[in-house]
DNA sequence: GCCATAATAGGAACACGTTCTACATCGTGC
DNA sequence: GCACGATGTAGAACGTGTTCCTATTATGGC
């Protein structure tokens, strides 16, 4: 592996968002980029992402993919919230099965896991993004938080009305913790999926015995 | 920032570790280099630990430099090992307060986070390098991990006659996790170092309720 | 339609991790 | 002492993220 960084420019610099793109011509230029995106990432993992590929694949200049997406890490992200956001609106309309929250919230994550694990090279490369991020992705990376944190919670209490508790988000958060180092040791090769998946359920087991 | 990888190599190639030096000369070469990359993270964080600027410093080629670390990403995690294992011997002798398991366990997180946040640059370059490492680095994060793990035993039953629990082990691991994912938020700016403590402690206190 | 301005294309240039090449030096067996 | 292989030095070269520059093309106001 090689890498290399340079000065952080710490700017608030963020990618150009949906909203911020007025023509049709932008909106679909930033779909095809996220999506040559994914399908290097799902290809190749985060090495196959090089911004050159990514350019020429979308069918636009070098410049333009930076003026998008300011960097690698953005780029990257942003990927991973949008299928993090697809995934969450097909779990959205999902009852979850279980009868206790422990069950349901384990049933959640492995549902995730699962997806995640059966694309490896493009989990890798969203995971190694995420890990590597500083404060100017600090929005894009809120965003999945949340959504994670909000799949959580709703395992935990199925019944819409129910609001979540402090102590429901805090355990929500220390869950998405595990799960995150998790899979990093998972991705980085230092454990495999099936002690990944031991690991989080022992973990839901201790924060969760009602 | 910059960042830049190619085809991960995924040999078994490790640093070389301590034992395998047989001169002098060696050890003496190993440790500047560590030295060197100590001293330039804490000025500078990951990106002044240039292998170049490393090479020069610790007065040695760059061909060298990389035959005692293949790359950079061991070199900055093996400097980690090393400087976890020194806090590791200050902390074995210290009687930790506290009356609770834990109390004693914030205490010594606390203890140990403090001592990061002391050194700002240096924890985002160990932390980054942490969060790079491929497989190939396993051993030398296994290392870290254990020592952690052992860190937080020991402050949940004081009493070195009693050994530890599988429960103890897998609730020491989940604490590594959560202090894993503070201090990458805290690193890369998306959290405060008091946001970082709160939420340490608020998981210690669901997962250590006695 | 026409101009001003922004957006894009195309590609050179630069930085830094990593690799490679040519030569020097050290240490060991004889 | 000497030859030889391992180790070290010096620095060029390469790949990829990032920046920059110039020419060309859209776009919106008149």
């Amino acid at each position: 592996m090689k890498l290399q960084t340079m000065g952080v420019p710490m700017s608030t610099t963020n990618s150009l968002s949906v909203e911020d793109l007025g023509s049709a011509a932008q909106r679909d230029r930033r779909k095809r980029i996220l999506d040559a995106t994914y399908v290097l990432a799902r290809e190749g993992g985060f090495d196959a992402v090089q911004m050159r590929a990514v350019a020429d694949k979308a069918e636009v200049a070098l410049g333009t993919l930076y003026r998008y997406f300011p960097s690698k890490i953005h780029l990257l992200v942003s990927a991973l919230a949008r299928e993090f956001e697809r995934n969450e609106t097909v779990m959205r309309d999902l009852t979850i099965p279980g009868d206790t929250a422990a069950d349901r919230v384990i049933y959640v994550m492995k549902h995730t896991t699962r997806g995640l694990q059966g694309d490896p090279k493009l989990t890798e490369a969203l995971t190694r993004a995420f890990m590597f991020a500083d404060a100017s992705v600090a929005a894009e990376i809120h965003t999945v938080g949340m959504l994670l944190t909000a799949m959580l919670t709703r395992a935990m209490h199925p019944d819409v009305n129910v609001e979540p508790t402090d102590r429901d988000v805090a355990i929500a958060r220390v869950i998405g913790d595990v799960w995150l180092s998790a899979l990093v040791a998972w991705v980085t090769g230092r454990s495999t999926a099936a002690e990944t998946g031991a690991h989080l359920e022992t973990a839901v087991g201790l924060l969760l015995r009602d």
